[in-house]
Order: C-alpha cells, then structure tokens, then sequence
DNA sequence: CTAACATGGGTGATATGTCACCTATTCCCA
DNA sequence: TGGGAATAGGTGACATATCACCCATGTTAG
C-alpha cells in the first residue's frame, strides 16, 4: 500500500491546471457557441468532421473513431441531428449493416454561420494568449498522450477482457 | 463576413490535438476510475477538494468555484453523493442560507482506496510520457486560460447580461 | 425600519452521455 | 459451405448536466 509514486508538487500543478482548464474552457467555449448559434460543441464537432470530407459523408464508425466518441453516443446524437435537419443518415450500399451520415445544406449553413464567433472565442481564451512556440508544445504534448490513449484502446478494444 | 482571423494550419493542429486530448482523456480516466473504484471522476474531483481542507468541509459555493462548477450541478451532485454516503449536508451556523457539504469516514476511505490506481493511470497517460520542462509548459498555459476564463467570469457573472 | 436587491442553495423538466444488450451482416476458417 | 466470431449500428434504462425557475436569508440605501 505504500509503493505508491505519488505526484510531486511540480507534477500535481501542472496536472490540476490541465484538469481545470479543460473542464472550464469546454464549458465557456460550449456557452458562446450556444449563445451566438443553435449548436452545441458536439453539433460543432460533428460538422467539422464531415464538413472536412470532400463529400461531406462519413460512416458512423469513422465518426465513432475520429471523435473518440462511443459508439451508442455516435447513434444518439446524429439521429438528434437529423431531427434537426442539420444532416441526413442514409444506409450504405457497399456494407449493409452500415449507416453513412451526410451534412445537409442547413448543417452546412449553419457551421458556415457558427464558425466565426467559435473561432473568435477559441482565439481569446487560447490561441492568442499563448506563443506559437507554446501553441507547438501543447500540440506536441497532446499527440503524445493520444498516441498513448490509442495504443491502449487497440490493447483493450472491447470492455470484455479476459481475466 | 470576411475579416475572420482563421487558424493557420499550425494552431488548427494544436487546437485540435488539444481538445481531442481533453476528451478521451477525461474518457479514459473515467473508465479506469470506475473499473477500480466506485468513484466517477467528479466524485473523486469533490473529494479531491474536500479532503484538502484541513477539517474536510467546504461551504457549496467554494465548492462550486473551485471545481468551475455551476450551482444546480453541485447541489444535484452532493445530493447523490451524500445518498451514497461519501459525505453529509449540514446547514451553516454563520449563514442561515448556506450549506456546507463533510467529507464522511467513507468518503476518506474511498478516496484513500481509489488514489493509487487513479495516480497510476495519470501517469500512465500524461505526467510519466511527459518531461518535467512539458509539464511546466502545459501548467504554465494552463493556468494563462484559466486567468483569461477567470477574467471573464468577473466581467459577467451572471448569464443575464444587458443588452 | 423597510423595501429593493443580492446571495446561497434547491428543484424539476429536459438534454445529453453511458451501459447493457439486441439484431443484422460480414468475415473467416475448419 | 456451415457456423461461430467479429463488426456496424440501434435501443431503452439509467446517470448525469443544464436551464429556468423557486424560496429563504442577508445586505443596504433611503
């Protein structure tokens, strides 16, 4: 019980920093965004991942992956969307247990019309207070851990696991 | 509509990996949390805060300022907790309004019981895959956002806000 | 003193996320 | 080629978050 490598105080500042910041800069980004538009950060995350498709199609489980959502959340959400009308959900010709999401021209619109203030509110609270040199250390230290967070999920795929 | 300042290819890059990062992190964290313990990560985050105090109380609102919570979301989940018996509501003597929230003997032994694995699994993902100069650059950038989120609070607090 | 306002907290409806489980395909190999 | 395993996705129950309110207490200007 006592082998414990507890955090120093060096690393435990940094860490409660990371924590906090991310929480609160998720939720006054999410605020903004819903204060200057009729979307959430997920609708935004959403968009953004199709809206960078050439066709502006993706699989449900391309979603899921390039997300880092689950599956059922993938589901939920874009049946909400299409609700909306923001995208359509199509089955696929090539795999017919799949399912293809396409954004329609109102999701497409009103990416277009959100982007700007996102953008803007990503620029104040991080972009632009931090130098690029800062920025690159950021980008680098976050690859770094996802590349860790991938290599665990290809270990572990399904909550299973065999004892 | 065109005087937008967009991200360039790098901050896009940064930006991304970061907020990527902020999500399957908080995920991952969560699971393994849950797989050892009986804690989700915001019980652990209110216990984290209680049992820094040196008599483990805190008056609702401290708590909701210290973990960038809102009020409802607080009040909704000390309730839960204080079913659960992790810790007790007790009125404030000095205020007849005020709440303060006592980490119980159970609340201690399940913090003290999820610690070690939940520190693992920190450094498994970020401090150990980290240098200490990254580490003191995140924090560093952390806490800048957190001023600038700060800032912004103070200015308007309430979500009223005048026309 | 008292009437407005500010503050601390709670509540219920609704939106969203998670979990366990289900079905239909597709894969793959004996 | 038959059949088990893996994959894609969906569904409903439940946990949690958020929003718009509510009430009680405290604060303060007149």
């Amino acid at each position: 019980m006592d082998g414990v490598r507890w955090l120093d105080e060096r690393e435990q500042r940094a860490w409660r920093a990371l924590v906090s910041m991310q929480n609160r800069l998720h939720a006054q980004l999410g605020r903004e965004l819903a204060a200057t538009s009729d979307l959430s950060n997920q609708d935004y995350a959403v968009l953004v991942e199709l809206t960078d498709q050439p066709d502006g199609r993706l699989r449900l489980f391309e979603l899921a992956r390039d997300l880092g959502w689950e599956r059922s959340r993938v589901s939920h959400h874009t049946s909400r969307m299409a609700t909306r009308g923001l995208i359509t959900k199509e089955t696929c010709d090539e795999d017919r247990r799949g399912a293809v999401v396409v954004v329609s021209p109102k999701g497409r619109a009103a990416i277009e019309a959100a982007a700007p203030d996102h953008v803007a509110s990503v620029r104040r609270f991080v972009v632009d207070l931090l130098t690029p040199r800062q920025l690159d250390a950021i980008g680098a230290a976050a690859r770094i851990v996802l590349a860790a967070l991938d290599a665990e999920e290809a270990e572990s795929p399904a909550p299973a696991g065999g004892v």
